[in-house]
RNA sequence: GGGCGGAUAGCUCAGUUGGUAGAGCGCUGGUCUUACAAACCAGUGGUCAUCGGUUCGAACCCGGUUCCGCCCACCA
């Protein structure tokens, strides 16, 4: 009995492909395989290691989340076809402020460290009227965190389910929270790590402060945001003359905590002034006017007055001076209690001064500002332009205001303890690592560098918030109760993680908590980034476990998008550097954004995201969706378009019926022998050899349209039509149905194999008809990815495109029975081709092909002098008549 | 102010080292055709933003300009 393919048959199949009931079923399947599990015997040369982004979970899923996630799984997947061993984690971004305000408004509840811890709080989700008209709820610190981690809890199974339905081939063994044990544990130890090494430090000094959050930030949280605001021209006079000058300031409320005044060395119009004491407005402090080249003539009137604090260059001038403190803007953003005539606040009228601020005090920034525009304009009982300060009327101007990213008003430099990492000492040695990792695409390295070279402050790492990873220090205090911050007790690295505000440090008891002699928890908690900058540590069991770490750091990938290049990318490199000497992975891979017809990014905020993920996939499956995603080329941002999630589905469906019909073609196994589908596999290794090398370079993109052409153009439309007869039977002999046959099951498998990364669904569910049984492989997702090895039985065709002109020929002929107003299908009694003698000659072995496409009962070839290489006409066709219904 | 990316058919985008402009969607016409009407066949459609240069030849290389998006910048 002669040894037959392996068939479907066609009516046991459903006719329509079940794409819900597949993504439920196959997702099982998966989890119940391993087939996504991380091998921990194999050596580090086999394994691909991914630092997966972690994604906030602060509840809000949108298609940006979808598009980007899609790429490293279409990546990874093709990895582990190619053999490699994935390590593909997940982990959850939860700690930090974004979850902090979730939970205020989840429950409308507000922190307060102060208050009693209640063991028996349970809260409901407060409804929006409740929001509305009660205050919020006090809690403590200890229940916010509590329920902090219930909410946390809950967004991560929402953003779980979302990913296995995505058919991301995550293992979900490897997950992580960036608020668990073991990540606290990390970042405590890497703290530790730090300290010992020299690169941390604590001291008070004026930092970036959100006066809503009242907590430092760091440079990469900040960003420019443009606003109105408007120049104040105002009177200084001179200590002991009749001198006065103008100075022009936008923001007049801190008059009262300006400290100097100073204008560029070289500039004529001040040189008597210098080495004098300005009498400032209203508060009658003298300040000293002192050269400085970083004043420039052009701007404002040319000289200005130096608060405590307006801008970074107030503070460089504040230290560089030596000036002294007069910080008005207290941590809640509000002018603070001070005496002019005291201490600090020196004032030559301390009467006067103190009426004038006695008005100013316990205001916001701008209502004080309102306020002392007025008194400078007409100062107690003067009319206004009766000799007042304010010179004219302020002057708008277009200014851009540094921002918390997360905040809405703007940052205030504010004096206050803080913890850094020193890394302004290392800008080179940063820029070097960033120059040993291969950026994909590659000019987002720029971003990176441009960064790094204009970095201006230390990283500050502590933030006065509650959700977050603790300092594991301590501070000891003295007598009168007063901490010692230049000498941390540091926890012991193996008693990690701890909590100073619940834990004792070494060698003292609980008591003597906030007791004179004893000692005093650190309150802060880590900014997010130095948590999430230990992602590749995290996964590697970084100082947990030596062996692993040793197998899975630094990572091969990390997939990230481009506008957290300044904070996750380049803290992440930092950490590496610090902690190990090496770059953190080998590749970084940005992905775009999702933009709207207007080219802005995709967000919930600007409510342009309507449909949320789920809905997106109900509508249109993950198959379809993640076609879209893969669509994109890296670092190019891409529209939403309804349009292309259709044009996946389609895709998705043609696969289903290409696959029932291939692998229902009956036929006794046999070598590819044909010329046509010698040729047809010539192309198709071609294809394979492009595929792989777009894969190779991370695009994903360039393999998958290459393959979408070729599927449509090569496969479906032509070879399909022109192996039809054959496959049936209808032509020639055994032999010639068996290589039909199998030039199309090659092609069909190969081809599987190629959607496989892209379409994970689809692709399993036809490969499990036939060939899981016959490759071994239960899942594509396990098998091969295609080389040449697929092709090295099949020999070369007499001539390579023997395929391409049997497909121009038949055009020809389909074109004629579309001008003839007639069906592909209808028979064609008689038909008459024609094409130079050469083209006619080539067309030859595959001219029964094409004639049984085209259906035809009697065919001639014919050399006619005068046509083109490759061009064919039809001379004569009749066709049969439209066949009765019935 | 500095930098990066983009501008190609009505729309979304390809276009490898310079060599006659491509796909999908849309649109028009045709076809129920034994894998698939959730389909197929055929057709329409472009001064490659703009100006100049190099070249036998430029969407591609060089320079200028204009728009769009983004990143960065001490913001008196």
């Amino acid at each position: 009995m002669p040894d037959r393919f392996e068939t479907i048959s066609f009516d046991e199949l459903p006719k329509h492909f079940d794409a819900a009931e597949a993504e439920d079923k196959w997702g099982q399947h998966w989890d119940e395989r391993g087939v996504y599990r991380y091998d921990p015997t194999r050596p580090r040369e086999e394994t691909f290691v991914v630092d997966t982004p972690p994604p906030t979970v602060s509840g809000s899923l949108h298609v940006g989340h979808v598009f980007s996630y899609t790429h490293t799984d279409a990546i990874v997947r093709h990895r582990r076809m190619r053999g490699q061993n994935i390590f593909y984690p997940m982990g959850w971004d939860d700690n930090g402020l974004p979850t902090e305000r979730r939970v205020q408004n989840f429950f409308h509840v507000r922190c307060e460290p102060g208050v009693p811890y209640d063991p028996d709080l349970k809260l409901e989700p407060a409804s929006a009227k409740k929001i509305k008209k009660e205050r919020p709820l006090v809690v403590s610190r200890r229940n916010f965190i509590e329920l902090c981690n219930q909410v946390t809890q809950q967004d991560e199974q929402a953003f779980m389910a979302l990913w296995r339905r995505l058919g991301l081939s995550v293992d979900w063994a490897q997950e992580y929270a960036t608020i668990d044990d073991r990540c606290r544990h990390l970042a405590q130890l890497s703290f530790l790590d730090l300290h010992e090494k020299g690169h941390l430090y604590s001291h008070e000094a004026p930092t970036m402060w959100d006066v809503d959050f009242q907590t430092a930030v760091a440079q990469a949280e900040v960003e420019d945001r443009p606003k109105q605001g408007a120049f104040h021209d105002i009177r200084f006079g001179v200590q002991g003359s009749d001198r006065s000058f103008v100075i022009s300031t936008t923001r007049p409320e801190l008059l009262p905590a300006c400290v100097g005044v100073t204008a560029h060395p070289d500039d004529e119009r001040f040189q008597d002034l210098f080495g004098k004491n300005a009498i400032t407005p209203l508060f009658h402090a003298p300040v000293p006017i002192f050269p400085s080249e970083l004043a420039d003539p052009e701007k404002g009137t040319g000289i200005l007055m130096v608060c405590t604090f307006g801008d970074q260059t107030d503070v460089t001038w504040w230290r560089e001076q030596k000036l002294p403190l007069r910080q008005v803007i207290g941590r809640n953003g509000r002018l603070v209690e001070l005496t002019f005539g005291e201490g600090d606040y020196p004032s030559e009228n301390p009467e006067q001064a103190n009426r004038f601020y006695a008005e100013l005090q316990g205001k916001t920034v701008v209502s004080a500002r309102k306020d002392i525009v007025e008194m400078l304009r007409a100062p107690e009982g003067r009319a206004a332009g009766d000799d007042a300060p304010l010179q004219g009327e302020p002057r708008p101007t277009d200014q851009a205001v540094k921002h918390y990213e997360k905040g809405d008003r703007p940052l205030e430099f504010v004096t206050t303890r803080q913890w850094f990492v020193r890394l302004m000492d290392k800008k080179d040695q940063l820029l070097e690592r960033g120059r040993q990792i291969d950026w994909h695409p590659r000019f987002m390295q720029q971003r990176y560098e441009i960064w790094t070279e204009n970095l201006g402050l230390d990283w500050c790492v502590s933030r006065q918030r509650y959700f977050g990873v603790a300092f594991p220090v301590w501070y000891r205090l003295d007598a009168q109760g007063e901490p010692d911050f230049d000498a941390p007790i540091l926890a012991d690295a193996a008693s990690l993680p701890v909590d100073p505000m619940s834990d004792t440090p070494p060698g003292y008891e609980e008591a003597q908590r906030d007791q004179p002699g004893g000692f005093t928890g650190e309150p802060d908690v880590f900014d997010t980034w130095f948590t999430s900058s230990l992602t590749p540590e995290i996964g590697s069991h970084w100082r947990l476990d030596a062996d692993r770490h040793q197998r899975l750091f630094p990572a091969d990938m990390r997939p990230q998008s481009h506008e957290i290049i300044r904070t996750w990318a380049f803290y992440t490199i930092a950490k590496a550097h610090l902690h190990e000497q090496t770059v953190p992975w080998h590749n970084v891979v940005i992905s775009g954004w999702v933009v709207d017809p207007q080219r802005k990014k995709l967000s919930k905020s600007s409510g342009n995201a309507k449909t949320s993920p789920p809905e997106l996939l109900d509508a249109y499956t993950a198959d379809a969706v993640r076609y879209w995603a893969c669509g994109a080329r890296l670092g190019t941002d891409t529209a939403y378009e309804e349009k292309v999630f259709k044009v996946g589905k389609r895709l998705v469906t043609k696969l289903y019926n290409a696959g029932k019909f291939v692998l229902s073609q009956e036929a006794e196994r046999h070598p590819i022998t044909h010329e046509l589908d010698r040729a047809f596999v010539a192309e198709l290794a071609a294809l394979v050899a492009q595929a792989t090398a777009a894969y190779d370079e991370f695009e994903f993109g360039k393999a998958l349209m290459a393959t979408e052409q070729f599927f449509w153009a090569r496969f479906t439309d032509t070879f399909l039509e022109l192996t039809k007869a054959r496959a049936r039977g209808d032509l020639g002999d055994e032999a010639a149905r068996g290589s039909a046959v199998a030039a199309l099951r090659l092609g069909l498998n190969v081809l599987l194999r190629l959607f496989a990364p892209v379409l994970p669904y689809i692709t399993e569910e036809v490969w499990s008809w036939i060939f899981a049984k016959e490759t071994g492989q239960p899942s594509i997702h396990a098998a091969p990815w295609p080389s040449a090895a697929d092709f090295e039985a099949v020999d070369a065709p007499a001539d390579p495109g023997s395929f391409a002109l049997a497909i121009d020929a038949l055009t020809v002929i389909n074109k004629r029975k579309s001008d003839d107003g007639v069906s592909v299908g209808r028979v064609t009694e008689e038909l008459t081709l024609a094409a130079n003698a050469a083209t006619a000659a080539r067309l030859e072995p595959v001219w029964e092909d094409v004639a049984g496409a085209a259906r035809c009962q009697a065919k001639t070839l014919t050399s006619k002098d005068g046509l083109d290489d490759g061009a064919f006409e039809v001379v004569s066709a009749t066709f049969a008549e439209k066949p009765k219904k019935g």
